[in-house]
RNA sequence: GGCCACGUGGCGGAGUGGUGACGCAGCGGACUGCAAAUCCGCGAACCCCGGUUCAAUUCCGGGCGUGGCCUCCA
């Protein structure tokens, strides 16, 4: 078929080639993408996670080369795991189906994944999936058997093509549909209804769909006969996509797809905390997801927990973690891992911070460039500052890469470089001290900032504040202040046992201090990245930090620095919280 | 058994026919009252055996190992 010229440098692996291939699009301009989403039967785990993850990134830079993209991602919500699941809860198979997709959305949304542009679900598109079945039997590709609908494998030559399989060397789904099969690799199209099972009125009588059926169904349905990527786990491959391959081909007589594009499985890694090689750190615990049994994850193995995990891990970290990797790999899945992933992120979080602190301004409302060709424009143009120069190299290696079957890993290895390009320019020119009013130098930070905004964007990360930083509890928020002020009048007056106790005393807390030129910083090490989700130890922060408190009033009073010591009790008076001395200690309350 | 991936430093993870990203961890230095953060620097790897080549971690063949699919699975 005749196709829009391809793309001078983006290529792509396909499955079905096994190879990467020059990108080229059935329409000039237009990409059609096909995703392989949930059967709604139970929560989501991690692993649901990766293909709406990278494919997130690959419209995301595909938008970016200019290229205007439809994703369909579905929604299979009819199946016998929903009605077995329905029948065990006494509940309908579409509330099943409710209560699943409100969990997969809320962990897209978590995740940053905000790229889809439909949503079908199979329910909604049954006379598209009994059409396409009678298309199917007039071709004579397909057979009615005693209420069922089977796709003869035989009649299609092509059969196996994608899976790399024959024929013969089939076993076939067996049990109890076997002796209304011709061949036992055919499979249903249609199933007929049992007694008390949902069902939908068809030429063959009330049944439902069978799996594979629903997807050709759709993707036709919104994409058409013929389109450009299809995506999916590796494990979809067979007998799914095969089957998919077999009925949209068989109907349309033409291919069905241009690039099978199938991620890589996660892994359960054994909880083995080796980030930092030897040194083991004492006291991790186990992972929190389900048993640390190695393996592909699945929910048939127990995997779950993806909203517990996001809730203490953080979208971003997730995100973050899934794209380090390339997406046709595996990934051995463990929280230390993630929590690695977290470390790397915080450094770009603190060059933001360190950006408000010199400018005022927020990275976050920085506009960048949308599109390659306009951002290759600003470079051409750009000026003879080495910085920028080697951010421009940074992006064009950032670009090589995502050009490369969309090499996310390699891609934030630049975001990394340009981290540190960054960072040292506003050591260079003393952008927090006195080169404030440097303007130039200002600007320049800026357009660095720029530049790793625009590739961050195609990235999906770091396009809101985390929520966390800073803290998130109120009372500590208020205490802060007092003991940064506390710190500060002991320093000015030389006495850094004080000072260093008050950061020494604040380190188990887990808050930690940075002293920087316009004043001192506190955070948190909180591993609490999303909002809405409340920081589990803040309360234990508090009452440790108020212990804390009451011990360097202890101590003032003790060597008669009575001032400091009123300092502290009337500070926190306005605060709210009062203070008792009594026989056993100093005890505090929070009015 | 068949088909398909993969095997890179202490760990994670890119890439390449010839000077081996990047991150984490470690070590040294600068900065700091001390730190933290940041910057600079250092050490450290291409599973094994053949072949092609002036030259292979990179290409080809074989072996070993790991993982996936062949039943439901993102």
């Amino acid at each position: 078929m005749n196709l829009a010229p391809a793309h001078p440098s983006l290529r792509i692996y396909n499955t079905l080639s096994k190879r990467k291939e020059p990108f080229a699009t059935v329409q000039a301009g237009k990409v059609g993408i096909y995703l392989c989403g949930p059967t709604v039967y139970d929560k989501a785990h991690i692993g649901h996670m990766v293909g709406p993850v990278i494919f997130d990134c690959i419209k995301r830079y595909l938008t970016y080369c200019g290229y205007k993209v439809n994703w369909v991602v579905n929604i299979t919500d009819v199946d016998d795991k929903l009605i077995k699941k329905a029948n065990e809860r006494g509940i309908s198979m579409l509330d099943v189906a409710k209560e699943n997709v409100a969990d997969y959305n809320s962990n897209l949304t978590a995740l940053g994944v905000d790229q889809i542009d439909h949503f079908p679900r199979a329910t909604d598109c049954m006379p598209e999936i009994i059409g396409f079945i009678e298309c199917l039997v007039e071709r004579g590709v397909a057979y009615e058997s005693e209420g069922d609908v089977y796709f003869d494998v035989g009649k299609d030559s092509d059969y196996g093509k994608l899976s790399n399989r024959s024929i013969e060397s089939l076993q076939g789904e067996g049990g109890s549909t076997g002796e209304r099969k011709k061949h036992p690799a055919d499979f249903a199209l249609w199933k007929s209804a049992k007694p008390g099972e949902p069902s939908w009125e068809s030429p063959w009588g009330n049944g439902r769909p069978g799996w594979h059926i629903e997807c050709s169904a759709m993707s036709k349905k919104l994409l058409g006969d013929t389109f450009d990527i299809h995506g999916g786990g590796l494990d979809l491959v067979f007998p799914h996509h095969e089957n998919e391959i077999a009925q949209s081909e068989c109907c349309h007589n033409a291919p069905m797809v241009l690039y099978w594009a199938h991620n890589g499985l996660l892994r359960a890694g054994a909880a083995a905390a080796k980030i930092g090689g030897r040194t083991e750190k004492p006291g991790e615990p186990a992972a929190a997801t389900g048993d640390a049994v190695s393996g592909k994850m699945s929910r048939s193995k127990g995997a779950g927990g993806l909203a517990t995990l996001i809730e203490k891990q953080g979208g971003e970290r997730i995100r973050f973690f899934l794209l380090r990797t390339h997406y046709r790999s595996t990934v051995l899945f463990n929280e230390p891992a993630i929590e690695e992933a977290g470390i790397g992120l915080e450094s770009f979080y603190r060059l933001f911070k360190r950006y408000t602190r010199a400018t005022g301004k927020d990275f976050y409302a920085l506009k960048s460039p949308t599109s390659r060709e306009a951002s290759d424009g600003l470079v051409a143009s750009a000026t003879s500052d080495p910085a920028l120069q080697s951010a421009a190299r940074c992006r064009e290696n950032f670009i090589s890469a995502m050009d490369d079957d969309f090499n996310t890993g390699g891609a934030i290895g630049e975001l990394f470089e340009l981290l540190t390009i960054t960072n040292k320019f506003v050591d260079d020119h003393n952008l927090e001290g006195d080169g404030k009013t440097n303007t130039a130098a200002v600007a320049t930070f800026t357009a660095l900032l720029t530049t790793l905004k625009e590739l961050a964007n195609i990235l999906g990360i770091f396009l809101h504040a985390p929520a966390s930083a800073g803290g998130t509890d109120d009372l500590l928020t208020k205490l802060m202040p007092l003991v940064i002020d506390l710190r500060a009048n002991a320093r000015k007056t030389k006495n850094f046992a004080v000072a260093d106790k008050i950061r020494d005393g604040l380190a188990p807390i887990g808050i930690v201090l940075e002293d920087r030129a316009g004043g001192t910083e506190w955070s948190t090490n909180s591993t609490s990245g999303e909002s809405g989700s409340s920081d589990p130890d803040a309360s234990a922060r508090t009452g440790a930090l108020m212990q804390l408190l009451i011990q360097l009033r202890a101590d003032a009073r003790a060597a008669k620095d009575f001032a400091t010591g009123d300092t502290i009790r009337n500070r926190l008076t306005e605060i709210g919280i009062t203070l008792e001395d009594r026989a056993g200690g100093t005890e505090w309350t929070n009015t």
